[in-house]
DNA sequence: CTGCACTATATGTTGGCCTCATATAGATGT
DNA sequence: ACATCTATATGAGGCCAACATATAGTGCAG
């Protein structure tokens, strides 16, 4: 009603300025760190799957905590395969459109173990940045 | 000797691809989401200081772990000013270079708050995609 | 006296990512 | 016929980290 911010689940309403102003952090991914790219190799992991699934397969894994936006997701799997670290072919012609089947590499598999080692580390840092940014505003108790 | 890759603490050893190729995820923030601006407003909430002195005090606030870029630093220093967030003004002349002694503003105090929430929600998305990725792993057994 | 390292502030540039937008095409249900 | 879902894809904007580069003041060692 009198609400005017978003709250259609994506950055709006999670901006981190808190405001409706022009979130200046939901584009370019500078926001959270890469995503689409870890989450796709997760799916991955499960089996040879197409595009579509595979975003399917994402948001089961992490309990609807992530929806994939397709066009990233495609132009992921684009350049991974091109990276060598996934193989994909159109699939038999059935009834529907067409489909591409994805699977990953050995590489593959390699860059996801990679992956494990990079999140930790973010994970960390955010917690430790998290954790630095409580305390400091703990001990500035409010003067005023 | 015969190890080529870089070993000079930023992150050449510790591109995602765990290769020497040129690492297509050290730039563009995409690697562990924005860092500096919440250091940067950790740090202020200590109390006001000039940039140098920050720099310093993000390092030691998270035990060496953070050295943020000078130049991003002051880059980040200027637009929380210009966005209302920090004030500044040029030291009174002394010895050395010219300083400036930033301040953080009450809307800053609430940027940082949201910071944390920020935060905190990577490192549980971090944490996630690192558990799903790893059990992934875990399932997908060596057949080979 | 010179050169180097530190202090201190700053701008330029590149590459990658997310998000949003838009597009094409096949199938199904109302 | 239209809306929705399935399925694949490209374009564009804005942000960030990292690296580079620049200017200027100071102190110290050789």
């Amino acid at each position: 009603m009198n609400d005017e911010t978003y709250h259609d689940g994506r950055h709006h309403g999670a901006c981190v300025h808190g405001t409706a102003r022009p979130c200046c952090r939901h584009a370019g991914g500078a926001g959270q760190g890469a995503l689409v790219e870890p989450a796709a190799l997760a799916a991955l992991l499960g089996g040879a799957a197409h595009g579509y699934d595979l975003r399917r397969a994402i948001g089961e894994l992490t309990n609807g905590q992530l929806d994939v936006d397709p066009g990233g997701l495609y132009r992921v799997l684009r350049r991974l395969e091109t990276e060598g670290f996934v193989v994909s072919e159109w699939a038999g012609s059935g009834p529907g459109p067409q489909r591409r089947n994805y699977e990953l590499s050995e590489e593959g598999r390699d860059l996801a173990e990679g992956w494990v080692v990079h999140l930790r580390e973010r994970e960390r840092l955010s917690g430790l940045l998290a954790d630095v940014l409580t305390e400091a505003l703990a001990k500035e108790a409010p003067t005023e």
